[in-house]
RNA sequence: GGUUCCGUAGCUCAGCUGGAUAGAGCAACAGCCUUCUAAGCUGUGGGUCGGGCGUUCGAAUCGCCCCGGAAUCACCA
């Protein structure tokens, strides 16, 4: 990497003026401005004391020793503090010779197993993401959650780590005994396959049929002379429904077989959507078998004194000593709570795994609890507990606010994904560019495009803040778009198929005075991997989606008006088409890690 | 009330391990379709980086204090 080369001769030739022993990761180095002439500075600042010399004269004296020892700078200027370096094209016409025929530039290279210690192969992470409710169909909070933890997980895969991908669903508690019930009662004996309603939405549908229902109880009571939170607790179709939920967690055979089938048409309308979204597990936990773990876990931190039990029995972690508060963690009666389950749950999956590190994505309303799920299972002993990591992402939020099932304003997946497919159609076809394509490579075209949008506007945005969804600007095609880069993508494989010089790799461009512009565009290349390092470190697809738009719009802006089939010159308009292949390559590579697909037509 | 997170152009967002004149897109305005593809390109206007104080040669970026907004503080999951 070029900005090591720099650092280290800047630092060598710091230390021995200066008599300083700076390391060359503490030399600072920025791309320049626009504005200045040379690709990489140097920022002088910090050795300006120990120089004895302003700002100017130390840059200068840099400057000129860099050039000499450093046959990668072929100029400097000075600006203030500022030592700016021109890098010499031959640098990075190497760097396009090397990379250009690879194909993953930017992976670390698959490991090669076969021959390596069986101990120098990592420990997968495991990351966990999705977990849906089976009570009611996917919104826009369950997309993000979903093409987060989807990317994080190709992302991380690109450096090199092994990565499962596992989902943890809720099946069970009185969420989806209220589908049930309201089913049974006012079901009529529908089914997805008797109403041709997907299935989850089917369920969805009578989730809110009994909020509708147990409404009107309550309004009713209360108009009889009900205390309004009495009403609240004791209306009847809640008592039925927690009755319900005993029977359940008793095994009544009847509860359970209708448990059974609602909870597999909710699957087959989950599998539906996961498959357009284009997500996919490693492996499914159902909380229905795992509700029960983690009361082991307790009981052997109360017999190792690391818990406490009160006169009731209950039994309690004592936080305070880390700034949180005191956690039940078994009821008076034994039963478990939901974060003894994920004690159980993390437990197991560390064991079963023999994970190196675990990645939750949950939204950060539960911030707090993963703050307490990890002290407690330090204080319990489990050196592991530092390898867990909360990936926590923001609210996606409507104009008018939240998004409330109660009041519904939310925006359902398939509904969201339908929509788009449709106005990518028609905008495709108003633009008129793919007569000439079947039917069946058109639909999926539109996909493609409906599908990077969406996902291009959901990942574009750091996944700590919270965003806005407007429902009545629907998402849009054009601008900072996954579309664009598609676009982008699409346009040069186009010219290269044009050239039809797809395989003329073998020519060296040594010696081709470059422009500026296309200089920077091999710096953005250049700077890939170290991007999706970054990404990496950070679960943040993010900066991968920025990256790309950064460089599809540098190569868009730039080749617009440069008419690379035309070049008279066949060594800078090889050049010029190479440099165009590996950029289509990179963005691909870079669309790929945001599960964005890349047409070569569009 | 305690804790955590967020606050950058009219709108949606980048930039945050301190560096030069804070950037994109949308929206507005003015141009550009014999070229690889106009889902595009070029240009114009638009900012007390929520406010204040501090650290520093230098602060959108770090620290403290305010002001706004969100989440959370359940024997719900």
């Amino acid at each position: 990497m070029i900005e090591q080369i720099i650092s280290k001769h800047t630092a060598d030739i710091v230390n021995n003026a200066f008599c300083l022993t700076i390391e060359s990761s503490q030399i600072q180095i920025q791309k320049t401005l626009k504005d200045f002439e040379g690709n990489l500075t140097v920022v002088v600042f910090p050795f300006v004391k120990v120089a004895k010399k302003s700002p100017e004269q130390t840059a200068q004296f840099i400057g000129e020793r860099l050039v000499e020892m450093c046959k990668e700078v072929s100029k400097f200027n000075v600006v203030k503090g500022f030592l700016n370096l021109e890098i010499d094209s031959n640098y990075y016409l190497e760097f396009l010779e090397k990379n250009r025929k690879n194909g993953r530039f930017g992976f670390v290279s698959s490991r090669d197993t076969a021959d390596a210690d069986i101990s120098s192969v990592p420990n997968p992470i495991v990351l966990e993401y999705s977990s849906p409710n089976t009570n009611k169909p996917l919104h826009l909070g369950h997309i993000r959650n979903n093409l987060l933890g989807w990317s994080v997980a190709e992302i991380l895969k690109a450096n090199g780590h092994i990565v499962k991908k596992v989902n943890l669903v809720n099946d069970r508690g009185i969420h989806i005994c209220k589908s049930m019930l309201a089913w049974q009662l006012y079901g009529n004996g529908e089914t997805p396959e008797n109403t041709g309603i997907k299935g989850d939405h089917l369920v969805g549908k009578y989730y809110v049929k009994f909020d509708q229902i147990l409404k009107s109880q309550i309004s009713e009571m209360v108009a009889n002379g009900t205390d309004k939170e009495i009403a609240e607790k004791s209306a009847p179709i809640l008592l039925e429904a927690q009755e319900m939920l005993r029977k359940w967690e008793a095994g009544d055979e009847q509860i359970r077989s209708l448990w059974e089938m609602m909870n597999s048409w909710v699957y087959a309308g989950f599998d539906e959507t996961y498959k357009k979204m284009g997500v996919d597990f490693d492996k499914i936990y159902y909380e229905s078998e795992t509700y029960i773990l983690g009361k082991e876990i307790a009981l052997k931190g109360l017999s190792d004194n690391h818990l406490t039990q009160r006169d009731d029995n209950s039994v309690w972690a004592d936080l305070t000593n880390e700034g949180l508060d005191e956690k039940l963690l078994l009821r008076k009666d034994g039963t478990s709570v939901y974060m003894t389950q994920d004690l159980g749950t993390a437990k197991l999956r560390h064991d079963e795994f023999n994970a190196e590190k675990m990645i939750y994505v949950v939204g950060n309303e539960q911030n707090y609890h993963f703050d307490v799920l990890k002290v407690v299972l330090r204080k319990l002993g489990y050196v592991w507990a530092g390898s867990i990591s909360h990936l926590s992402y923001g609210m996606v939020e409507l104009p008018e606010g939240k998004m409330k099932s109660r009041e519904g304003t939310v925006v359902d997946a398939d509904d969201l994904i339908e929509s788009m497919i449709e106005t990518a159609k028609k905008t495709t076809e108003e633009l008129g560019k793919i007569d000439n394509f079947e039917s069946e490579e058109a639909n999926e075209l539109y996909k493609a495009i409906a599908l990077g949008a969406l996902k291009y506007f959901i990942l574009k945005v750091d996944p700590v803040k919270n965003m806005l969804f407007n429902p009545n600007e629907s998402i849009d095609f054009n601008g900072n778009t996954g579309s664009f880069i598609q676009y982008t993508h699409a346009r040069i494989r186009s010219l290269i198929k044009r050239s039809e010089l797809e395989n003329l790799d073998k020519k060296s461009f040594i010696n081709i005075s470059i422009l500026d512009k296309e200089k920077q565009i091999l710096m953005l290349l250049h700077d890939f991997p170290s991007i999706v390092k970054q990404a990496g470190d950070n679960y943040s697809p993010a900066l991968i989606a920025n990256y790309a738009f950064d460089l599809a719009k540098e190569f868009n802006g730039f080749y617009q008006d440069i008419p690379v089939l035309k070049e008279e010159n066949q060594d800078l308009r090889e050049f010029r088409l190479a440099l165009s292949k590996f950029t289509a390559d990179v963005l691909k590579n870079a669309l790929g890690l945001l599960g964005i697909t890349a047409p070569e037509r569009m």
